[in-house]
DNA sequence: CTTAATCGGAGCGATCTGCTCCGTTAGGAA
DNA sequence: TTCCTAACGGAGCAGATCGCTCCGATTAAG
């Protein structure tokens, strides 16, 4: 991670400033107002002229597929981060939680909307992958319950993920902090009941994103 | 529960019919599009034209309106059924399962932009208070976690309630069943970790759907 | 001071929305 | 069968909103 405007100085570090206070503007207003919210919302939420935003993305889709790819890589390095504790359980918990603490399901209903880049399918392989591996050692450990599929957790991130209406405020925050420990209780094996109906497939889980066709 | 168009017939059935379908149409296409979703696109789901629809309902906001008691109204219905129950957990968890099940908490998002009627106040009212019944009953028997409130339980199924992206698809049902599956087994008592943060005050969340001021 | 890069935001054309209005359709009484 | 009228579907209007462009103002750098 580097400091943005490092080794820049007077205009350009007002530029990656800019860049930086957009992205989070973005992420927000697309995520609590939906992805047909005005790109104006956006720019005046950073402090930022319409300009300045359509300098450095082209179109509204691009700034979608950025954000798309941050969140992604994001969630990457969540899950480096839970496969490094060294207790299976705890590592998995976390990952769950940084997830739907900075809400990495909520781009997921652009699904479809966007074309998906080369770089966004990569990184998304790769987070599957290692979401893949927390699960799996979960299991190995016996500290999961063995009817939940990787797919069954990130689908649970999604559906925490979902923002709360109206504006974001912290009350929220600890809302769903309260309602995800429970969640992740009943993900701790043995489950009181069986899980009902097939585990997720992973085409459909995947096919979300295949635009048109 | 009354079969629409009963007595009547002719014009008079379809009419009746056609009110239906209207709202069956109304809740799919707000929940699932959002509540700026154009009005022509509720009367084409419903196979039904503009002055049809403007003709029962004045404003889009009325439909809103009518939308927002009918489902509490459900709501007040499956928590009569959950209290029937013999069972305290099965009640509660019946009652949870059939309030995600037709996304009663999936209209939320409204609160605090369309006025809220008499009628709706007293429902919403005695909504709460046969939820607070439900949970009390549970907490009593001992089936549920004790640092659980009614409140949490209320935001769980408001949480569960925010549609899946996309067309609704059976698929997302079935995903949404076993997520829930989850959540209800980490309900039980006692919990494996005591929830963090305070539970969500009362206030609050009566008071998101005050407008304006 | 000059220069050139970067800034903010008013405004353009296209789209879309809530809602009205009206010609058409089809029950039901005579 | 014939006529009346209640209920129907949807084209279209006026206004709002959107994505995006363009340009005068601003300010760091030489």
């Amino acid at each position: 991670m580097s400091t943005p405007g490092e080794g820049r100085r007077g205009r350009q570090a007002e530029a990656a400033r800019n860049d930086l206070r957009l992205l989070e503007a973005a992420h927000e207003v697309f995520t609590t107002q939906g992805f047909d919210a005005p790109v104006s919302a956006i720019a005046r939420r950073a402090g930022v002229g319409m300009g300045s935003l359509y300098r450095r993305y082209r179109t509204k889709e691009e700034l979608l597929q950025r954000l798309c790819l941050i969140a992604m890589e994001r969630v990457v390095s969540a899950a480096e981060d839970g496969l490094a504790h060294v207790d299976p359980w705890e590592g998995l918990a976390q990952y769950v939680r940084t997830c739907v603490g900075f809400g990495s399901g909520a781009l997921a209903p652009v699904a479809g909307t966007i074309e998906v880049t080369e770089e966004m399918g990569a990184t998304a392989r790769r987070a599957t992958d290692m979401a893949g591996r927390l699960v799996g050692r979960a299991h190995e450990a016996g500290v999961l319950r063995d009817d939940v599929t990787v797919l069954d957790v990130s689908l649970l991130i999604e559906q925490f993920s979902r923002p709360a209406p109206g504006p974001p405020s912290e009350r929220h925050q600890t809302v769903k902090r309260r309602l995800l420990a429970i969640a992740l209780d009943g993900l701790r094996a043995p489950g009181a009941t069986p899980l009902p109906d097939d585990p997720p497939d992973l085409d459909w889980y995947e096919g979300r994103w295949r635009t048109g066709t």
